[in-house]
DNA sequence: ATCTATTCATAAGT
DNA sequence: TACTTATGAATAGAT
């Protein structure tokens, strides 16, 4: 369809016919991907080429869409045996919770507004109530995980902040004896320092890990 | 793809959603139908809409063409098995069908406001934005109708009004009409009174539909 | 539902 | 089979 208008009807020229097959089955298989990502569909596509080759995408599994359309289709026949007891009770079950899902799902898009035009203004009026309790439960414990958090929140920063201040303290107590080392060292500069190298590395000890608490101090 | 390009996941817009399904099923339908005639294909194409309902082409028939899928992955045990197999088939829906009912009676309890507490902050204000939206519909809706109400009733009341009115002209002619008669029989009381019997029943009939409809008249 | 600006798909050609 | 390109189709957003 485009360098010029063509005829839909089968492509008698083999060759031709494949390469359209190839372009147009890639064509039509992004295009289903692209229908049941966007509007969350539930799609299955099955295709023969001529030579018997076969593509198929679905959204799920096409064994499950084939399953769905047999149930909406009661294409039971495809299915047709004996019914045990067994099977007769487990398709009871499924249609009952077919049912059920049919309830939740209503409740859920009248819920979300989607279906209100059925129901009566008795009906809007006691949604819309249950709705305000909603919204206020959801507002309330929101609000209750703020507080919470802003709790938790203050109570580490007072911890940091007395570590903070505990450091702080070890910080001025390390200095001055560092100061007063610095002090009797220049006091005595032509001592040994063999003599004092055991005494001196603790000190020095002291001061790096002040620093690198100083500096971990201004983080939070 | 036209006014602006657009990602290729799921709309969040119902509306908008649903107006796309249409638009491109549509599309798609036309393409897979295309695809079949020009290059000779047997192919099946089926689509559930988010609310359930069925779109599907075929170049010959479903159920042909799955079949023949059937056939292609060997997946005999769909059709011909013994009935444990479909037992199997049935008890997995069941399955499934309960984890859809758990899925949506969490959302629904979620919705309204009974399973919070493991919600994030994030979750919680996403979930706020959404039954804030729900009020907003629900309340629209109602007062939507209320309006309608109103306006139904305003239209009956006008009916009503004119109805009256004609009725009401009615009895003025009726009792101007009986007024007429009263004066004759008085212009003749001397006549013999077995022979005004029967003609001075209709009289009487006359009076008492009139005085019932002005009574009816204070009704509405 | 209808319109239209755009993007997309693809027939033909290579 | 793959790429290119001119053109017809499809469609997103607006009305």
């Amino acid at each position: 369809m485009t360098r010029q208008k063509i005829q839909i009807k089968k492509i008698e020229n083999t060759t031709a016919r494949q390469v359209t097959f190839s372009k147009r089955r890639k064509g039509l298989l992004k295009k289903a991907q692209e229908l049941s990502t966007l509007c969350d569909a539930e799609l299955a596509l099955i295709v023969f080429s001529t030579t018997g080759k076969l593509f198929e995408y679905s959204s799920t599994s096409v064994k499950q869409v084939i399953e769905r359309h047999d149930l909406h289709l009661q294409n039971h026949d495809r299915l047709e045996s004996p019914p045990s007891l067994e099977l007769q009770l487990e398709t009871g079950k499924v249609a009952s919770l077919r049912k059920e899902i049919a309830q939740r799902t209503r409740e859920l898009r009248q819920i979300r507004g989607e279906e209100l035009q059925e129901l009566s203004l008795e009906e809007l009026k006691q949604l819309e109530k249950l709705v305000e309790g909603s919204l206020n439960h959801v507002v309330k414990t929101k609000d209750e995980k703020f507080v919470n958090e802003i709790g938790a929140l203050k109570r580490k920063g007072a911890q940091l902040m007395e570590e903070n201040q505990k450091l702080n303290q070890q910080v001025r107590i390390s200095n001055s004896s560092t100061e007063r080392q610095l002090l009797e060292q220049a006091g005595q500069p032509s001592e040994s320092i063999t003599n004092t190298s055991s005494s001196a590395d603790h000190p020095q000890d002291y001061d790096c890990s002040a620093i690198s608490l100083k500096l971990g101090l201004h983080l939070p």
